[in-house]
RNA sequence: GACCCCAUCGUCUAGCCUGGUUAGGACUCGAGCUUUUCAAGCUCGCAACACGGGUUCAAAUCCCGUUGGGGUCGCCA
């Protein structure tokens, strides 16, 4: 059966890069009926940090990616050390201090990659020079492979080893990783011969660039998944969004579900090549997946957020944020749009900006909304197709054209001069303060 | 620098394996339609096979090189 797993260190928090590499492991496991499984990497208790374990699994479950086994490193020390033990007592490594160290020897190394065919490293020509000091040279004069450190000083162990022996006993069939571990993998494949171990089968994803081809890093923007989540993403938006980074399922689409892509996934279709990040692309994304979604959902999603900013209390009205939603459903990326756009609804005190109202307002529409508000409020039933209507009235009474008043008018409600239709947005706000906001205008 | 990986519109990609396409789609951008604004939607448009050699009747596709980008070079993971 297959078998993956994903195996991050909570040193930090999970990243767009990570997710990634979680998500086509996941992928591989549900495609290939096989399981997943979650491996923290928590050697370093220096770094570790329990709050960045706690932020990954979150995240994990946040973007719909479960596991099937979980395990910590941490607590497996002693299994690393037997093992250490036994290649001590077979003669293939020895101790510096109390460090234990394998015997490298050097040899071409080929390893078959999923993704990149055949990969060959010669150890005796590649150079591995810590300490920046001089490299190993061997009778040649060619560099060679230094030995490989498999328990440390302070009798931890060291991360290719802890993989090696993790992997294979917990029969990991399919190593599927970033590129950056390339270069470890003729390392711990030498561990695996020492060991006895049968190898699993390697695939290195291609890594996540930033926009501008560079590094992924916090300058770049946003980077932990955490941050796309208080963005107000929808976690299937970036889910699906991630899956296109170095895949594509072909025949022209790219909105998918997580079990459809799972259906057409393949890890040989993966590209090998490295992907910018879009945030436009993800954006639209998640522009679909919300003018798409149920309401109810996104009321759900919504509310955290409207309590931070402290549009709301504990006492809320649902209905009223569901109408909320429904209006701007279509015209958001992000919740955190709908919360800077939809404000009017939820503060007593608008704001208009100066250029706004200068653009708008200028003009003394006293008599126009004073007419306006009078017959609003009287008004029954106070409906988009009543309000019209009235409104027509009012605009065909003082002779002027409707835009005339319709764009002063959505300034003086909703503080701004664009947003869902007028009507739409008057029956939203209510009877109650349009009225009122009418009134309020100082000329 | 050494080793390794990679290379189709600005970006994500299809096509490459199994040579023969007007090189397709999406995002972005531009134009138009729609319209009370903004979105959304619809239509149209701009835009790519990094370069140089081979192989071949024929190369985006196969081979080599160059250039460019990325990764790694820790008793971090």
């Amino acid at each position: 059966m297959a078998k993956v797993r994903f195996a991050p260190s909570p040193t930090g928090y999970l990243h767009v890069g990570g997710a990634r590499t979680a998500l086509f492991n996941w992928m591989y496991a549900r495609a290939a009926q096989g399981s997943f499984v979650l491996r923290i990497e928590d050697t370093d208790r220096q770094r570790s940090k329990k709050e960045f374990e706690e932020e990954i699994l979150d995240s994990m479950k946040w973007l719909g990616l479960p596991w099937d086994e979980i395990y910590y490193q941490s607590q497996r020390f002693d299994l690393y050390r037997e093992h250490a033990q036994r290649l001590l007592d077979e003669g293939k490594a020895y101790k510096e201090g109390e460090a234990i160290l394998l015997k490298m020897l050097p040899q071409e190394i080929k390893i078959y990659d999923l993704i990149r065919g055949e990969i060959v490293f010669d150890t005796a020509n590649f150079v591995v020079c810590s300490d920046g000091g001089e490299p190993v040279l061997d009778k040649d004069g060619k560099t060679s492979l230094k030995d490989e450190v498999l328990i440390k000083d302070d009798g931890s162990p060291a991360y290719n080893f802890c993989c090696v022996v993790d992997d294979a006993l917990m029969d990991i069939t399919h190593v599927i990783r970033g590129e950056d571990h390339i270069s470890n993998t003729p390392r711990q494949l030498m561990i695996y011969q020492a060991l006895g171990f049968k190898l699993p089968k390697f695939a290195h994803l291609p890594l996540i660039m930033d926009e501008g081809g560079g590094r992924l890093s916090k300058r770049t923007g946003a980077v932990a998944v955490s941050d796309y989540r208080k963005q107000g993403f929808l976690p299937e938006a970036l889910v699906n969004y991630l899956m296109l980074l170095g895949w594509s399922p072909g025949g022209n689409q790219e909105m998918m579900s997580l079990s459809s892509a799972v259906e057409k996934f393949s890890i040989k279709k993966v590209n090998k090549a490295a992907a910018a990040f879009s945030m436009d692309k993800l954006k639209w994304l998640s522009n679909q997946y919300i003018k798409q979604a149920d309401t109810e959902r996104l009321v759900d999603f919504m509310i955290p957020f409207l309590k931070e900013k402290k549009y709301i209390g504990e006492d809320f009205d649902r209905q009223k944020i569901k109408n909320s939603v429904n209006l701007f459903k279509g015209r958001m990326d992000t919740f955190l749009d709908f919360i800077e756009r939809a404000d009017f609804v939820f503060i007593d005190e608008l704001q208009i900006d100066g250029d706004v109202f200068q653009k708008h307002l200028s003009r003394n529409k006293e008599k126009e909304f004073r007419l306006l508000s009078d017959r609003f409020a009287q008004t029954e039933p106070f409906d988009v197709a009543t309000t019209e209507k009235v409104f027509r009235k009012v605009v065909a009474e003082l002779g002027i054209k409707a835009s005339d008043l319709v764009h002063p008018v959505r300034v003086a409600i909703t503080g701004r001069d664009v947003g869902p239709g007028l009507f739409e947005t008057i029956v939203l706000l209510g009877k109650e303060k349009t009225v009122e906001r009418l009134a309020k205008v100082s000329w």
